[in-house]
DNA sequence: ACAATATGCCTGCTTCGGCAGAGACTGCCT
DNA sequence: AGGCAGTCTCTGCCGAAGCAGGCATATTGT
């Protein structure tokens, strides 16, 4: 971008994105989580079995990196669902530090089961949004992903204006 | 939309919005809290303080409603902004339930300090995003979010495929 | 071969949001 | 006037995430 896109003058709250991207993810968290609780699931616990079930992440750091979640957090996540049979912790032959994820039977059938449900409710939110303004959303979000990761990838290679030693 | 957008033989969960949008905070989240530490405030504290300012909110309630933020988590944000001189709880004349929630002139000074540090952030994470991109975003953003507060506001009025009773 | 450093996971402590209920108050109805 | 339901704020409790430290293992450099 040739300019700046907000300014300090007229910046409103309400309408940046940061706000925004926050409300998303409550109002889709408030939307999403008690069916899960319906089901006897938390969010949290789908995204493992779904990551671990695609293949997307198999071990704990992956999916902390993926997800940006905390890894402590996630041990006790795998706990609640290794508890319940829904998946298995093995240990990496090729580093020891490491652990595999395996879902079980029952894993691979809770994720089977808990599918249509997400999906469901990702298409209700959708369903004003034609195709095209879906994938644009979807572009974007990507995009905005990537340069918020570079961002913290390059360590303060973009100074800020700075407001150390306020109060 | 015609048909649905997301189909449950293809759902791959790390290009679904929700993940998006969780990912999306929490990388914000990552962003800017630490540059929010390194003044001395948490996100929240700036949010309470900006919307007054603003006017956009001149109680916790509005707080709440706008940020859907918890109430309880609110009182307690309040307190410490209080103990800080840097808002003043007063009992409304109208509605003696209420408070009125006012700037002292130290958070005034606050909000001024803090907002470059906002935008500035903002601005940079942008930084890549054409204008119209930005605009896009969050016109978006903004609808996504009305389809979903109407979802809420109006109970159960589209039916889901039901999952209860797994596990 | 050995030390120094980095990585992956786990464990306690702290912090914060979600939730339920209490206390004060308002507005409505009879 | 009095009762009653609804509203606004606050408090206590619980569960989950953030954080720091520890242990085992891996990797790198000398």
């Amino acid at each position: 971008m040739d300019e700046p896109y907000y300014r300090v003058e007229t910046y409103v709250a309400r309408s940046s994105i940061g706000y925004l991207a926050k409300r998303v993810h409550a109002l889709m968290h408030d939307c999403i989580e008690p069916a899960f609780a319906n089901a006897g699931f938390t969010f949290m616990q789908w995204v493992v079995l779904k990551y671990v079930r695609d293949g997307i992440a198999l071990n704990p750091k992956d999916i902390c990196m993926e997800f940006r979640h905390d890894s402590g957090a996630l041990t006790r996540v795998i706990d609640q669902l290794e508890t319940r049979g829904l998946v298995l912790r093995q240990r990496s032959r090729e580093d020891r530090r490491a652990i595999e994820l395996h879902l079980t039977d029952a894993g691979c059938e809770t994720v089977d089961q808990l599918t249509p449900l997400v999906v469901g409710h990702l298409n209700t939110v959708l369903m004003d949004f034609s195709r095209e303004e879906a994938d644009e959303l979807t572009r974007l979000l990507v995009k905005l992903l990537a340069s918020m990761q570079r961002l913290i990838d390059e360590p303060a290679a973009h100074p800020e204006p700075s407001t150390q030693g306020v109060r």
